[in-house]
DNA sequence: AACTATTTATAAGA
DNA sequence: TTCTTATAAATAGTT
């Protein structure tokens, strides 16, 4: 690499772990690019710092939540993607339970949106009206 | 690099690309723990060939998702968060609502539930109630 | 998959 | 810090 071989390990002195962090940072970020537009390759390089400092890559082709999206794909993973898919489905439940519940409202409360209701039908209906509204003449006088 | 220097540019034979981007990937991956172990840092380097092929290097000490949660705190995005709010808000919305019908229901259809109604609620519930089964009656007879 | 001529990256020094 | 340079490391083309 430079002047005599280095060991990996923990470059202790802060100084030079900083100088040798800023200029690897670059070097990766450079290989990170090369291979992008050498081979075609979507790359997401994200890099903190032990000081907490962060950087970061991305193929100019893609963005960091379309990798990330795509990595949970691939592995199959339940970070995000099945619980949206969760909440999705509970929504379209609530949509459809709530579109039930306005429709009887229409039909048995305000005798609406009957069309194709039979004879025997509204006859139910109309003996359940019946005893709702003897119900309610009950409580008045209570 | 190697015997001659190359242009960084796509790599158009298929076999070249591929042998490139197999060497290359262990090179990056390589430079990406150096630069862990050397500097304390914390790196992922998440990598989809053009085929779609899957690789991933992660620093030992840290994990995928502690990335990408560093990410959006960091960046102070909104990714994911914004979208799971939208949807959270959307389906209490849609349980309230849901629950209200289910009370206008027992309330209007059944009767129930009418504790606290004065007199005057009352009269104009059972007004309202004439009012829908002399429409269904009307219709009985159409 | 291994080799090797070169280029590239970079550690240490200025 | 930025530049220089000696040397290690990476790798393109070859076998």
């Amino acid at each position: 690499m430079g002047r005599g071989r280095i060991e990996i390990k923990k470059i202790e002195n802060n100084t030079n772990r900083q100088v040798t962090y800023s200029k690897r940072r670059n070097g990766i970020f450079k290989k990170a690019h090369e291979l992008t537009v050498l081979c075609d390759a979507n790359v997401s390089l994200i890099i903190f710092s032990n000081t907490g400092k962060f950087h970061e890559y991305i193929s100019p082709s893609t963005t960091t939540k379309k990798i990330y999206d795509m990595y949970q794909t691939t592995l199959g993973l339940d970070l995000w993607s099945s619980h949206y898919e969760r909440m999705t489905e509970t929504m379209k439940k609530l949509k459809d339970s709530n579109n039930t519940l306005r429709k009887e409202i229409r039909q048995r409360i305000f005798g609406e949106d009957l069309d194709g209701w039979n004879m025997n039908d509204l006859t139910i209906l109309e003996q359940q009206m019946q005893d709702s509204l003897t119900l309610v003449r009950e409580r008045k006088v209570l």
